[in-house]
DNA sequence: AAAATAAATGAACAGTGTTCAAAATAAAAA
DNA sequence: TTTTTATTTTGAACACTGTTCATTTATTTT
C-alpha cells in the first residue's frame, strides 16, 4: 500500500505548493488583489486544479490564518518561563505588537478581515484550538494577575478582553493607516509609546 | 445668469442621487458586494455616467465617509454642556461606542476599511478638519484632564490614542467577529463590559 | 494490452471597475 | 426659427474576477 500513500504524499504537496504560492502573492500584492489565476500562474496549473484541493478562496486564506495563529502563539511559548504573571501579561502586549508590527498583512488576515472567521465555524474543533490559544493564554495570565491581589474589582472576562481590544485597537489604527490624525513628529512611534502609557496604567492598577 | 447655476444645482442633484443610491446600497449588501451597475440601476442611468460625477467606486464611499465624521461629530456636541473633562472624556467614550454599535457599515467604512484614507491625503483642508475633528476634541479633552491634576505621569498625545485605541479596539472587534473567543454567554455585552471596565480605570487614574 | 480510476484542464458563465467614441439633449448664436 | 456649439448620457468594449464542469490526460489495476 505504498503507493496510496506517496499519492496522499504527493497531494499534500501541491496542497502545500498552492499556500505557499498564495502566501507569496498576498504579501506583495494583498488578499483582495490577488487571484485564483494568479496562484495557478504561479504554480505553473490550471485554475481549476485549485478547486480540487481548497472549496473555495476563503478556505486557502483561512488556512494561511491558521498558520499565522501558530506563528504568534510560538513567539509566546519564551514567557512560559516568566513566573511573575504580571511581567507575563506585558510580555504578552509586547510580543503581539511586535508581531503585528513585523506582520502587518497577516495580522490584518488574522484579526482584521472579515472574509475567513464565518467559515472557521464550520471547521473542527482541533482548528479551532488555535484560534483560542492566545485569548485563553491571555485570559489565564490575567485570571493569575487577580488571584495574586492585582486588578482589585475588575472581573477575568471583561478586562481581558478589554487588554486585547487596547493593543489590537493600537496596531489596527496603524496597520489600517488612521494615524495621520496624531501629530506628524509622534506617528512613528505612537504605538510604542501608546504601549508604554498602557503598560505604565497597568503597573499602576498593580496594587 | 441663472441658467448656469440651474444647471449646477442639477449637477449637484444627481451627485446627491447617486451619494443616497450607494448609501442605501452599501447598508444593505456591504461595500465589496455594491458595484457600479448596482447604483447606476437604482438611480435609472447609465454606470458611465457615474464616472462623470465621481472618479472612481473609492472616491464615491469616500464621500460617505465625510458623512459618517460629521454624524459622529453631531453626537458629541450634547457634550459641550458638560464641564467636568472626567465626566466629558467618559461621555465621548460612550457616543463612540454607541455610535459604532448602531451603525456598524458606516464605522466600518470609516475606521477600519482600508481603501479611502489614502485619497483623502489628497483633498483639500476643509475636508480633512473633519477627520481630525474627533480626534482633536478628545486631544484637548485629555489636556484638560492632566491641566485639572489627573493622569499624573502621563503625556497628552500617547494617551489620547492610547484611549482611542481602546474603544476602537472593542468595537472594531466586534464589527469584524472577533469576539467568538470569549464566554459565550458574554458575548452579547461584552464591548458594555469592556467599556465599564475602562471607565473604573479610568477613575482610578483620576488621582 | 485493455479497462478503470484519478487528476488536470481550459472554455464558459456571470459578474466586476473602468474607458471612450458615439448619440442624445440642451444652450447659444445666427 | 434654424443652425451651430457645448454638455450630458449612453452602452458597448476591455481586461479582469471567482467558480463550475464536461472533456482530456495520466496513472493504476485487471
Amino acid at each position: 500500500m505504498g503507493i496510496a500513500e506517496r499519492k496522499e504524499r504527493d497531494k499534500e504537496e501541491l496542497r502545500e505548493r498552492i499556500l505557499v504560492a498564495a502566501k507569496t502573492l498576498f504579501l506583495e500584492k494583498g488578499v483582495e488583489k490577488t487571484s485564483i489565476r494568479n496562484i495557478a500562474d504561479l504554480i505553473e496549473y490550471s485554475p481549476g486544479s485549485i478547486y480540487h484541493y481548497f472549496k473555495d478562496k476563503n478556505e486557502i486564506f483561512h488556512a494561511l490564518h491558521q498558520g499565522g495563529f501558530q506563528q504568534l502563539m510560538g513567539r509566546m511559548e519564551v514567557l512560559a518561563t516568566v513566573s511573575n504573571p504580571m511581567e507575563r501579561l506585558k510580555g504578552m502586549g509586547s510580543i503581539y505588537v511586535q508581531f503585528a508590527l513585523e506582520n502587518p498583512d497577516m495580522y490584518d488576515l488574522m484579526f482584521i478581515k472579515d472574509a475567513p472567521i464565518l467559515h472557521v465555524s464550520n471547521s473542527n474543533d482541533e482548528q479551532w484550538k488555535e484560534g483560542f490559544g492566545t485569548f485563553n493564554f491571555l485570559r489565564s495570565t490575567i485570571k493569575e494577575c487577580i488571584d495574586v491581589g492585582h486588578f482589585r474589582g475588575h472581573e477575568e472576562e471583561a478586562l481581558s478582553f478589554l487588554v486585547w481590544s487596547t493593543v489590537h485597537g493600537m496596531v489596527s489604527l496603524r496597520i489600517r493607516r488612521r494615524c495621520e490624525v496624531v501629530l506628524a513628529q509622534r506617528q512613528d512611534t505612537i504605538v510604542k509609546d501608546g504601549l508604554n502609557e498602557f503598560f505604565s496604567i497597568l503597573d499602576r492598577l498593580s496594587s
